[in-house]
Formats: C-alpha cells, sequence, structure tokens
DNA sequence: ACATAAATGATATAACATTACACATCAACC
DNA sequence: GGTTGATGTGTAATGTTATATCATTTATGT
C-alpha cells in the first residue's frame, strides 16, 4: 500500500493534494467547484473519517451555507458523481476520495475503533466475487466493497 | 455456482430447504423460532429480492403481529444474528440467506432491473481487499461485498 | 410456585434522504 | 449590454430507515 492514513502521517498533504486535483479536474473538464462544494470538499479532507450528511450540513450552516438537507446532499452528489467523495455504504455516510481524478473502484479497510476509513482499490474484475458474476452471466456495473475491522495502531493500543 | 437464482427454478425447495435448515439449527442451539421470527423468515424467502424493514414490519401487521418498526427489527435482528437473513447495505433492505446454517462471508450480486439479489461466498481471505488489509496490517471482520448490474435474465431481455 | 431471563407491545424520537418550488447566478447569444 | 436558458442555491415540507426506553408478557430452570 502506496499510503497508510491509519499511522501518522503528513495530513496537510492530503489535504493541499486532494484539493488541489479537485480544481484541476474541474477546470479542464469544465465542471464548477462552488464555494459549498469546495467546502465541503475540505470537510470531507478534515479527516481520514467517514461523515454523515447532517454532520457536514451542520459545518456548512455553521459557515454561512444553507442550513437545510439538500445543500449537503446536493454537493455530495457533484463531490461523489465526480469521483472527489465516496458513499460508504456500511455506514451511511461520506469519505473524500484519496485517489482523485483518476477513474476507480474504492474498497474500504473500515476501523470500528478509531474509525479511519482507508482506501483501497476494489480491482473489480478480478476476486471471488469477480468469478460469480462471470459464472452466473452477471454484468457487474458498481460494487460496493467494504471491510470493518481494526486498524494496525488501534490493534497494538488496545491488545 | 450450484444455484443460479436470476433462472427460473423450483423456488418451492428454496423455501422449505431454508426454513427446515433455520429450524434444525433453532433446535440444536437453543435458539427461539417464534411466530414473528419464523414468518419474517418466510417473507424474506418469497422471493429473491431484497425488502426493506417497513414493508416487511407493513406484512407483519397485516398477520396481526405488531406494527411498530421494532417488531421488524427485532426479528430481523434475530435472523441476521444467526446467519438466516443478511443485510444488503447497498439498498438498506434484508434477503433471506440461501447457505443457511452454516458460518459464511456473503457476497451478493443484485440486478438493478429486477431486483434479484444472488448470493455468492466472498472468500474473505482472497481477493484484493484482503491482499490490503493484510498489508495494512488490518484484520477484517466482516467484509460487506455487493456487486450491481444486471443479470443474464434481463439482458437476454432487453438488449 | 417462584425467580430469572428472554421476548414482545407501545410510545417516542433519532438519523438519513428526497421532492418541490422560488430565487439567484452564470454563460451564451443577439 | 440586455435577453434567455441552464445551472446552482435557499427553504419548507415530507418521506424513509433505525433506535431508545419502559412496561408487560411469556418462557425457562429450580
Ligand atoms: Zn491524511
Ligand atoms: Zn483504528
Ligand atoms: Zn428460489
Ligand atoms: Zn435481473
Amino acid at each position: 500500500m502506496q499510503n497508510d492514513h491509519f499511522q501518522p502521517h503528513d495530513h496537510a498533504r492530503c489535504i493541499s493534494t486532494a484539493l488541489d486535483a479537485a480544481e484541476r479536474f474541474c477546470a479542464a473538464q469544465g465542471l464548477r467547484l462552488t464555494p459549498v462544494r469546495k467546502r465541503t470538499l475540505e470537510i470531507l479532507l478534515s479527516e481520514h473519517r467517514a461523515l454523515g450528511a447532517y454532520d457536514i450540513l451542520a459545518k456548512l450552516d455553521a459557515d454561512g451555507f444553507g442550513s437545510q438537507p439538500p445543500v449537503a446532499y446536493r454537493a455530495l452528489d457533484f463531490l461523489t458523481a465526480n469521483g472527489f467523495a465516496h458513499k460508504v455504504e456500511a455506514l451511511n455516510a461520506y469519505v473524500a476520495c484519496t485517489h482523485p481524478g483518476a477513474e476507480h473502484a474504492p474498497a474500504f479497510l473500515i476501523c470500528r475503533s478509531c474509525g479511519v476509513v482507508e482506501e483501497a482499490e476494489a480491482a473489480p474484475d478480478k476476486g471471488p466475487l469477480a468469478r460469480a458474476a462471470r459464472e452466473a452471466g452477471f454484468a457487474i456495473e458498481r460494487a460496493v466493497v467494504e471491510a470493518q475491522g481494526t486498524c494496525p495502531a488501534c490493534r497494538s493500543a488496545h491488545p
């Protein structure tokens, strides 16, 4: 794994890299990274945790944006549609993407103890699921791959 | 794949096999497959689709059981805790298990068109996710593996 | 029969998400 | 520069999924 966000790391770099990638991508594609959208991405980027839509909404409201659910959901729709964030289905929560820009099928390692969500590559054409799909003649369009467990940092802290 | 529930099949056999397995397992483990729980399992078994908790609740209510959400959620908790049913996270809905009794890590193929959910084995120690987890030193406790796409029956119907 | 534990009934509330409509902003064109 | 249509935002209302709590009933073991 090239990055391991369970361990201490230069997180300011995570933030600036992702923000920068989003800005470039939007400029290149003619997408509008408006203030609410950018702020929502910044909120998600602040930690490697999944945040609920209403947590995000509260922060947006505090920052002077709207206070109603669609404010958060619309920004999240934009971010997820363009690959800057993902929804973690097992948590009904949202996390910033750590592989921004590139097309990819995300998989997640979710620590139950500290809440950190690490993104990995799902490799949709490999693994047991892909094999089952081929055998059944099933055409996969989207895959949700989310593992819950304990990260190395938490395990060494509570042995 | 030994079973393929996207195709027509002897579904009465699916039902009786699963119900029978649940009854045996409960008898062997001293678990109580009470009327609400059994009826909930029958409702889930009626189709190879995922049903929302409130859909189930409506049927339980119609059958003279309680009408309040905990009635359905408690029955679903029992069924999922004992492996007779699973929650499909991507749909916030529940499906009967087709591998009842045995310990297993389920994976799902979900057809967007007809709604059929086929259960496969996730093989939690294989595949890209398991590899990423090993590299990160992450201990997986539970895995959510759900593929959405189109089944062979729907693809041949709408080519 | 009694004590204990497990399950159920019922009320309320929390958490997550969408629809609908009015208004503002922006880009493109004349 | 003003018009126009498309896109984005603010807000109210509502829909959907899930849990907390407490009283009551039912099963279990002695
Ligand atoms: Zn970081
Ligand atoms: Zn952790
Ligand atoms: Zn069947
Ligand atoms: Zn289908």
